[in-house]
RNA sequence: CGGGACGUGGCGCAGCCUGGUAGCGCAUCUGCUUUGGGAGCAGAGGGCCGCCGGUUCGAAUCCGGCCGUCCCGACCA
């Protein structure tokens, strides 16, 4: 049983003004963290204890499933990263230093390098695979834009498992186990969430899952099926190409210019000449690592970079810049066009269903009108490049999509060989050749995944957590602590509630009823006990839902058995 | 990295335009009263006004540079 007045747990009435989001601003007011650097927290007793809640429930699912548990450093010598080829790869992100000898190194954002040259050390044969090994460790990504407290910090805790099997298909297997893990994980924390499927980017693999807690506040779109369980990020959501696509307008005449002084956008073009925005062929420049390609979508769709980047295969993807767009189509940006554009040209598949449409001429203040695709210009190819839209079926069964926010709080990823055979991870098969192990790489992160609880668990007076992560289970609040027979209750109460094997915090403050209240919701301890002088006197207790705010008035001698019975059934409700 | 804003007791802010004793609310400490949803009265402590330089008799205030923080964007397992 742990006492306010010995509990370093600082709330506050006031918001720091920078906390911008309800997870951050209510970690701040519950006393749980506290900022030393942008994007650099220090943890508070009771933040800490909500971290190991997450953590434990973490380790006992990754153990159930059979990974074991390593810890890996935080500093890494640059020799493994490029090995990788990751340390010219990764950025600025990646922290670097040197050391009194002039050794470089890095802080780990991840742990792939360090896994793979253990593996490669330690494991020779078959028999030793399926391995699959994770930490709980602190990691360091020196990001752009730290902001939302956890949320998105530089430095933060993350659960990070590798696994590493002798195929494909045993790797499958190492996948799907950890995507059930990863689910009832999720499940045990009371969290609202969906895998959906997700680009890989930096990471690099064939295939990922991404594990989004549902909350208006995310960072990320993800499209849901409304009928089947397909879901996905809307960064890789797959767009059905639409049917029915013409060959050649019936009657278009050839193509011809048509002034459009000073009309850039798909809007303002579509006004001026009266024609269906479906009808534009938006033509976008963009720089590659694979040279200058020109994308083009249908005016009421938008290119979406990441199907752009994946189709040509290239390593880094950016929209040209103002000047860029001139040299390349010899005209101001909003008047580009595929004909007669001296550039390598793809397109979105809902190009090809534009029989008769209008573009840019290439030149300032012109565009073409009667553009036939195919006749007119010839992109290198047509592909799925385009962002899904609210009028896209599920592309696996057709019905309606469903468009929400998410946090994302984990990831799956298969990676196949990428590191493995970079970095010689190899092992002998029973024939006695040698082969090249096949691995996954799977992270949850630890305070982003309680910061989205908040986010998905809170009112106004405060966080309301799940039980099954929260840092006490009950709190038990003396009224006034003056009156003996009030502490007196409490303390045997709270006694008994602990013997039972309950987390307790004990409010013996000398601070007014209101104060305490306010403090104990705001924190969000899932249970309170009461006690009041009348009650008291009169042999009684209570017993608060901090979620429902239903009280129960019990005899003093039923009041650990009824809290008992109220945190059981909070826990069940986070069952896997 | 581009755009914008802000740095004044622990927190939230005013003062700056128009230079002249550093203020308010909350919090903290002491005493008394109060005790079921962030109490009242009385008293007290706490500041290199982000840092460095310049202008001036005199700078929180004007000027320059730097640092930090936040917001928007770009970017991002």
């Amino acid at each position: 049983m742990i006492r306010c007045t010995r509990y370093l747990m600082p709330t506050t009435k006031e918001t720091p003004s920078d906390a911008e989001v309800v997870s951050h601003r209510l970690m701040l007011r519950a006393g749980l963290i506290r900022k030393v650097a942008s994007g650099i927290y220090t943890y508070l007793p009771a933040g800490l204890r909500v971290l190991r809640k997450v953590e434990r429930i973490l380790r006992e699912e990754m153990d159930r499933a059979g990974a074991q548990e390593v810890l890996m450093p935080a500093v890494v010598p640059s020799e493994l990263w490029r090995e990788s080829g990751r340390w010219d790869a990764y950025g600025k992100e990646l922290l670097r230093f040197r050391d009194r000898a002039d050794r470089e190194f890095c802080l780990g954002p991840t742990h792939e390098e360090v896994i793979t040259d253990l593996v490669r050390r330690e494991v020779r044969s078959w028999r030793q695979l399926p391995l699959n090994l994770y930490q709980i460790q602190d990691k360091f990504r020196d990001e752009i834009r730290p902001r939302f407290g956890l949320m998105r910090g530089r430095e933060f805790f993350m659960k990070d498992a590798y696994s590493f099997d002798a195929d494909d298909e045993s790797a499958a297997e190492s996948y799907r186990k950890m995507y059930d893990a990863y689910c009832r994980v999720f499940r045990r924390m009371g969290l609202d969430f969906r895998a959906v499927e997700a680009d890989t980017g930096n990471i690099g693999g064939s295939s990922s899952h991404e594990f989004m807690v549902i909350a208006d506040s995310g960072e990320d779109a993800i499209v849901s099926c409304v009928s089947c369980s397909y879901g996905a990020n809307v960064e890789k959501a797959e767009c059905t190409p639409q049917a029915g696509a013409a060959a050649a307008a019936p009657g278009a005449g050839p193509a011809r210019k048509v002034a459009t002084p000073g009309k850039r956008t798909i809007g303002e073009v579509s006004e001026f000449l009266g024609i269906d925005p479906a009808s534009l062929i938006k033509t976008l420049l963009f720089e590659t690592s694979a040279g200058d390609v020109a994308v083009l979508v249908s005016g009421v769709f938008d290119v979406n970079e990441v199907k752009v980047k994946n189709h040509l295969g290239a390593d880094w993807i950016r929209l040209a810049g103002e000047d860029r767009v001139r040299e390349l189509s010899g005209a101001p940006s909003g008047f580009a066009g595929p004909v007669g554009l001296p550039v390598r040209t793809i397109a979105d598949h809902s190009v090809q269903a534009i029989a008769a449409g209008a573009t840019g001429a290439n030149e300032r203040d012109a565009h073409l009108v009667d553009v036939v695709p195919g006749r007119d210009f010839a992109p290198e190819a047509y592909a799925d490049l385009r962002t899904v839209s609210g009028k896209d079926p599920c592309p696996r069964c057709g019905a309606a999509l469903r468009f929400s926010r998410g946090i994302e709080v984990g990831h799956v990823f298969r990676l196949g060989t990428r590191y493995s055979e970079a970095m010689r991870a190899v092992y002998l098969d029973p024939e006695g050749k040698e082969r090249v192990a096949v691995m996954g790489c799977y992270g949850i992160g630890v305070g982003r995944t309680a910061a989205a609880a908040i986010e998905q668990n809170h009112d106004g007076d405060g966080i309301v957590w799940p039980i099954s992560i929260a840092p006490f289970e009950v709190s038990v609040i003396p009224v006034n602590v003056k009156n003996r027979d009030v502490v007196g209750a409490a303390e045997s109460v709270g006694t008994a509630l602990t013997d039972r094997g309950l987390e307790v915090l004990l409010d013996d403050r000398e601070e007014r009823p209101g104060i305490k209240f306010k403090d104990a919701d705001l924190a969000g301890i899932p249970v309170r006990v009461t006690l009041g002088e009348k009650n008291v006197a009169a042999g009684f207790g209570e017993v608060r839902d901090r979620k429902t705010g239903e009280t129960l008035r019990v005899e003093l001698s039923m009041l650990a058995a009824e809290t008992v019975a109220l945190v059981e059934r909070k826990k069940a409700e986070c069952a896997p």
